[in-house]
RNA sequence: GCCGGUGUAGCUCAGCAGGUAGAGCAGCUGACUUGUAAUCAGCAGGUCCCCGGUUCGAGUCCGGGUGCCGGCUCCA
């Protein structure tokens, strides 16, 4: 007899059964899609073998999509086992807010298949096809899938280190999988298949390239429409989108990477920078400028010759080779050995916003996202070894202020560690890796481990922000490089009058201005806070009439630093404010007969609308009042 | 770089049996003199991404290049 309990307390004992039988006796099998038994996922079909803890685990739950993502790339790939015969199956995952499965289809596909193939998987799941677990052992499942002429999944399974594997069966198809699944094919009912896209086999781009569908998967309809709106609706916010519409920058043919940015946009930008610099003159950093293009010998020097050469342009000055600048840190070591430093000038806290060009591949620009020449809000500190903690704990303090007081993003962060092309002893590593963990660790900070995907030069912690459809993007950076001073053999003179070694730290906050830019764009769509906003204020005269009221208004506001436009176009007050609204300006100021009487304004905000009449003096207050870093 | 898609007016798009291009918005001009999300009318605007080829004839078909979009790899 095995004795099954709920959270809620009630328990029923079996003598045998399946998980399912055991939660419709406590009355849970309701939107279950699988079961957690004493902590372990398992089919609703499966055999209960022990007594414990059951939990029904409801198709709407994190888990639940999880699992029935899952049976939905099952499903799929049943389909196109019907439809391409002779399809082999690489990996088919359950991923966030969807699924895919990597295949290699005999003649390929094209979006324009998808609908045949959906319609496929509609007639597959209405037969209810129950999806049965057999377990085996790796020698069984390799000679099933060595008949099935599937050398992805034979090399899979060859490389498992377990002696047992299980298999999904449903009709003639089968899988490798861990499991669970749903009991049979109807379960998998509201989905969509959304693209193709080509995806190298184990994600090694020697491999093969395999086709990719990427679908969705929820537990009811109005869900997945849904998330299908909220999709759309995104698209909305893209900054390339409003990039255009707001006039705040363009990407041309003739420039691809290198964004032009309009008037609007640099509004945009020289706010940011204006805060930017304040908070870092605050914080005790001075400002350096450094060349664009510098001796190759540098560069050479430096390490970047042997290890980020690909991404590196180069040009020539009187038939001596030159680089143009990846990275700001060769040019910056150069200033710090200028003089000679001592450790009272420690920790030397030395910033630029440097603008770097890289060779970045054609087929990964993105926008303003990823683009071939930015501007990183790069730093490099100078440290003793016993600050370099604090100066860690520093910058992440500085992060966290810009990110989430200011702009109020949400952001993650990630390790990462010593990669394979890299410079350096392994003791080093180990003390630069440990230094950013006891920071991470200290601060308190949740984090995600990213092996080997350090710098050449050292490990580094990365800050990532989200784009408007869930993309997240690496902006802010700490570095934690041994390498560098030694190569450049930097030093400084200790109390002792000895020379010692720097240790030296590369960060940004905001990363590349350009991708921060981005972010911003999307995280507000469009309608900036008011300090950063290209056109604070917009006059809208009623009419012609008036213009001459509008003139006066918009010059008294312009005189204390505001950005106002007058809209004195002949068009109706609707239209006038319509277009404001659209260009997402915060402040629209009606101007008619009243106002030029009474010598004050009529001001509606783009998102509670009319505030009334008010003096000038009032409507002064208002924007005031505004939150302004800037001003602090 | 790789896989798939795509490139027509400033923008969004139509033209999808090969017969020298069309709408809406924006722009310009005029009328209207406007009070809280689109006044009306007229005008102007295009090497149909580039280079080759097929054809009597190519925006349309084919080949190559290039930009862009979605992924993969890479990355701030």
């Amino acid at each position: 007899m095995y004795e099954l309990k709920e959270p809620g307390g009630k328990s029923v004992c079996l003598s045998s059964g399946t998980a399912g039988e055991a939660l419709e006796k406590l009355g849970l099998k309701g939107g279950a899609v699988a079961a957690m038994l004493n902590g372990r996922a398992v089919d609703l079909t499966a055999e209960i073998g022990e007594s414990g803890d059951i939990t029904p685990i409801a198709a709407d739950s994190e888990e639940g999509l999880d699992i029935l993502r899952h049976s939905a790339a099952h499903l799929m790939a049943q389909a196109v086992s019907e439809l391409y015969p002779g399809t082999r199956y690489g990996v088919g995952p359950s991923i966030k807010d969807g699924f895919y499965y990597d295949m290699e289809i005999p003649g390929g596909i094209t979006e324009e298949d998808l609908p045949k193939i959906e319609k496929e998987m509609r007639r597959l799941a209405k037969r209810a096809i129950p999806v049965e677990r057999r377990e085996m052992t790796g020698e069984e499942a390799l000679a099933y899938f060595r008949e099935k002429d599937d050398p992805y999944k034979v090399e899979i399974i060859s490389e498992l280190e377990e002696d047992h594997v299980s298999l999904y069966f449903q009709g003639d198809y089968a899988d490798l999988c861990r499991g669970p699944h749903v009991p049979n094919t109807s379960w998998v009912k509201h989905f969509r298949l959304l693209s193709v896209a080509g995806a190298y086999w184990r994600g090694d781009e020697k491999n093969i390239m395999l086709t990719r569908v990427y679908g969705t998967a929820f537990a009811a309809e109005e869900a997945l429409e849904a998330y299908i709106r909220r999709m759309e609706e995104a698209k909305s916010r893209d900054h390339r989108r409003l990039g255009r519409e707001l006039d705040l920058f363009s990407l041309q043919n003739e420039g691809p990477g290198f964004p032009f940015f309009h008037p609007k946009g640099m509004v945009i930008m020289n706010c940011l920078v204006d805060f930017w610099k304040k908070e870092h003159t605050k914080r005790g950093y001075s400002e350096i400028r450094t060349p664009l293009i510098l001796d190759r010998d540098l560069w050479i020097r430096s390490g970047h010759w042997d290890h980020y050469r690909e991404n590196m342009y180069f040009t020539e000055i009187d038939e001596q080779p030159f680089a143009i600048k990846p990275m700001n840190c060769p040019g910056g070591m150069l200033v710090y050995k200028t003089q000679l430093r001592s450790y009272r000038d420690l920790p030397m806290r030395m910033a630029e916003l440097g603008v770097v060009h890289r060779h970045e591949r054609s087929g990964v620009l993105h926008g303003l996202m990823r683009v071939r020449c930015f501007t990183q809000d790069d730093a490099h500190l100078y440290c003793r070894p016993d600050q370099v903690k604090d100066e860690i704990i520093g910058i992440m303090k500085l992060c966290d202020y810009i990110y989430r007081d200011v702009f109020g993003f949400r952001y993650t962060m990630e390790l990462s560690t010593r990669p394979e092309n890299s410079m350096g002893s392994e003791e080093q590593w180990a003390i630069a890796e440990n230094a950013l963990k006891q920071a991470l660790e200290e601060t308190g900070s949740e984090y995600r481990l990213n092996a080997g995907d350090g710098a050449f030069y050292g490990p580094k912690i990365d800050f990532h922000l989200e784009d408007c459809i869930g993309r997240t993007w690496q902006c802010g950076t700490i570095q934690l490089d041994f390498q560098m001073p030694e190569k450049f053999d930097l030093s400084y003179v200790g109390a002792d009058g000895k020379e010692h070694r720097p240790v030296m730290l590369h960060r940004t906050v905001l990363g590349s201005l350009e991708r921060f830019f981005g972010i911003l764009v999307e995280n507000f769509a469009g309608s900036f806070p008011y300090w950063i906003a290209p056109v604070q204020v917009r006059i809208l005269p009623v009419s012609g009439e008036f213009a001459d009221y509008a003139g006066t208004v918009a010059a008294e506001l312009r005189a204390s630093g505001i950005r106002v436009e007058v809209d004195e176009r002949d068009e109706k007050l609707g239209k006038k404010i319509r277009d404001a609204q659209t260009q997402k300006i915060p402040y629209m100021v009606v101007v008619g007969e009243k106002e030029r009487e009474s010598g004050g304004v009529a001001p509606r905000e783009r998102s509670r609308g009319d505030l009334g009449s008010m003096s000038m003096k009032q409507f002064r207050e208002v924007l005031a009042e505004e939150f302004n870093p800037l001003k602090s």
